[in-house]
DNA sequence: GGGTAGATACATA
DNA sequence: TTCCATATGTATCTACCC
C-alpha cells in the first residue's frame, strides 16, 4: 500500500493541533508523565547491587515457573474485521470503495477505509485533522445497527468452530479451536484459512487472523499480516521465544502510550529488553505491574477461557453515558443536559433492569480537564429523576465552570431479575483487553 | 491494618 | 462552516472508618 511520507502526515496533525486547547493539555498531561518518569529513574540510581540482586532472583524464580507450565499445546484464534465499520458501509455503497472514505464526523473519525490510510487518516483522528490530510475525504455517519448485523452474522461462522468464543467487540473475536482441529484433523492455519473463506462468503467483508497457542500471542498476531490475511505462530517453545524477543512492547495488548514512554525511559524497547530489565522492573513497578510484564514478554497467555457470568449474577460493573458539546456554562443549560443524561442512562438501565447506588459525575472543561466526582448512596435507584437528583447535586457543588463534556455513570449494582437464560452477559466480553489472564497494567 | 469509597490515570475498540 | 468521541474496565493512591 502506497502511502503519505509519516513525517509530512506528523507535521500537519502538529500545525493544525498545536494552537488548541486539546493540544495545550495533552502537553500538561505530558509534563505529569515526565515527572512520573524522572522519579522513577531517581528510585532506580537509588537501587543498591544487593537490591536488585535480590529483585532479580526472585524474579528468576517466576520466569522459570513460567516457562515450566506454560501450555503451548492449545490453538487459539484470534479473528480482526479489516477497516470493519467502512467496510459495512462499503457493502451498502459500494462506490466507496474506490474513494478515501472515513465512518464518523468533522469530530471524530471511527474508522478509515484503506483509501483513506494512504493519506494517513486513522481512527480516533479529528475530522478536521483527517479532512486537512485528504481533503476529497468522504464522511459517512456511523450506523451501528449495521454493524451489530454484519457482527452478528460473523459471530454464527465463528460460533461454528468455537461454541463457547469470546466476543471482544463488534469486529474482534478469540476462538479456542483446540477441539475442532483435533476432531476434524486439521491445523489451526486451516481453520482460519477456511473461517476467513466463510466469513468473506456470509458477509463479503474481509478479516485477519492471528493463530497462536495461546489468546495474547494470537491477539498480538492477528495484527500482524493485515488486511485479509492470517499469521500462524506455531505451539513451539523456541518460536514464541523469537517470536517475543523482537516483539516491540507497545504491540503488547495493555501496554499503551503512557507506559510504553515509561518503559522505554527504563531501556525497554522490546519484550527481550522487558525480561532483561525485570529485576529494575520489579523494584520499581508493583507486583500486579511486574508480573504482568514479565508473563507479556515471555508470550505466556491465557489458554483456556475465562469464567462465562453465571445467570443471575451481575455481569457488568457499571454503565455510563456521556456527551461532547460547545463549552456551555450557562448553569440552567448545563442542568438540562445533566437531566437529559440522567433520563437517557434510566432507560439504558431500565432495559438490564439494573439499579445502582453509586453516582459518578463526570466533568470536561473547555481546557479538556477531566474531573470526577462520586457519591454512594445507601440505598439503589434507577429512576432518571433520582440519578438526576444526585447528579445535580454534584454538578451544583463544582459550578460555576466552562464545560465541554457532561458524563454520568452508575455502578455497585443490584440485579432485579436474572438475565435472559443461555445469554452471555457483556463483562469480559466488551472490553477484551486480551492480556493473558492478568489484568491491564498502569504503568509503573 | 484491612475494607470501602473517591479521584484520577491508563487502556481498549 | 465544521476544530480531538464514547463506553467500559482495571489499577493505584489517598483518606477515612472501625
Amino acid at each position: 500500500m502506497q502511502s503519505v511520507d509519516a513525517a509530512k502526515v506528523k507535521q500537519v496533525v502538529f500545525e493544525l493541533s498545536k494552537d488548541s486547547a486539546h493540544f495545550k493539555n495533552e502537553e500538561r498531561k505530558q509534563v505529569q508523565t515526565a515527572a512520573r518518569i524522572k522519579k522513577l529513574q531517581e528510585q532506580r540510581a537509588k537501587l543498591t547491587a544487593a537490591e536488585l540482586a535480590l529483585h532479580t532472583r526472585a524474579m528468576d524464580a517466576k520466569v522459570a515457573a513460567l516457562r515450566a507450565s506454560a501450555d503451548l499445546t492449545r490453538t487459539w484464534l484470534c479473528v480482526d474485521m479489516d477497516a470493519f465499520f467502512a467496510a459495512c458501509e462499503e457493502l451498502d455503497n459500494p462506490t466507496l470503495k474506490s474513494k478515501p472514505m472515513a465512518v464518523g464526523g468533522i469530530g471524530m473519525c471511527c474508522t478509515a477505509n484503506y483509501e483513506a490510510r494512504k493519506y494517513g487518516v486513522r481512527s480516533a483522528m479529528p475530522g478536521f485533522i483527517a479532512r486537512k490530510l485528504c481533503p476529497e475525504l468522504v464522511f459517512v455517519k456511523p450506523c451501528f445497527e449495521k454493524y451489530s448485523r454484519v457482527s452478528a452474522a460473523t459471530r454464527e461462522v465463528f460460533a461454528c468452530y468455537d461454541p463457547d468464543f469470546e466476543a471482544c467487540s463488534l469486529d474482534e473475536a478469540c476462538l479456542d479451536v483446540t477441539d475442532y482441529c483435533t476432531e476434524h484433523g486439521v491445523t489451526g492455519g486451516q481453520v482460519a484459512e477456511e473461517l476467513r473463506a466463510r466469513v468473506r462468503e456470509r458477509t463479503r467483508v474481509t478479516c485477519s487472523c492471528g493463530v497462536a497457542p495461546n489468546r495474547l500471542l494470537a491477539k498480538i498476531a492477528s495484527d500482524m499480516n493485515k488486511p485479509d490475511g492470517q499469521i500462524v505462530l506455531p505451539g513451539d517453545a523456541d518460536a514464541v521465544a523469537a517470536f517475543m524477543a523482537r516483539l516491540p512492547i507497545r504491540k503488547v495488548p495493555g501496554i499503551g502510550k503512557v507506559t510504553e514512554q515509561t518503559l522505554r525511559a527504563l531501556g525497554a524497547g522490546t519484550c527481550s529488553d522487558l525480561l532483561a530489565l525485570r529485576g529494575v522492573l520489579a523494584a520499581l513497578c508493583s507486583t500486579i505491574s511486574s508480573d504482568f510484564f514479565i508473563a507479556a514478554a515471555l508470550g505466556v497467555g491465557r489458554t483456556c477461557h475465562s469464567e462465562m457470568v453465571r445467570e443471575g449474577e451481575v455481569g457488568r460493573k457499571g454503565i455510563s453515558m456521556e456527551r461532547t458539546f460547545r463549552p456551555v456554562s450557562d448553569r440552567a443549560e448545563l442542568e438540562a443536559k445533566c437531566g437529559e443524561l440522567a433520563e437517557a442512562l434510566a432507560e439504558d438501565m431500565a432495559r438490564e433492569s439494573l439499579r445502582g447506588r453509586t453516582i459518578t459525575l463526570k466533568l470536561k472543561t473547555s481546557n479538556f480537564e477531566v474531573r470526577t466526582r462520586a457519591v454512594t448512596l445507601g440505598h439503589y435507584i434507577s429512576a432518571g429523576a433520582d440519578i438526576c437528583a444526585e447528579a445535580l447535586r454534584l454538578l451544583r457543588m463544582e459550578l460555576p465552570l466552562e464545560l465541554r463534556l457532561m458524563g454520568i455513570r452508575m455502578s455497585s449494582f443490584f440485579q432485579v431479575t436474572s438475565p435472559p437464560p443461555g445469554q452471555k452477559t457483556l463483562s469480559g466480553f466488551l472490553q477484551g483487553s486480551g492480556n493473558g489472564g492478568s489484568r491491564s497494567p498502569p504503568g509503573c
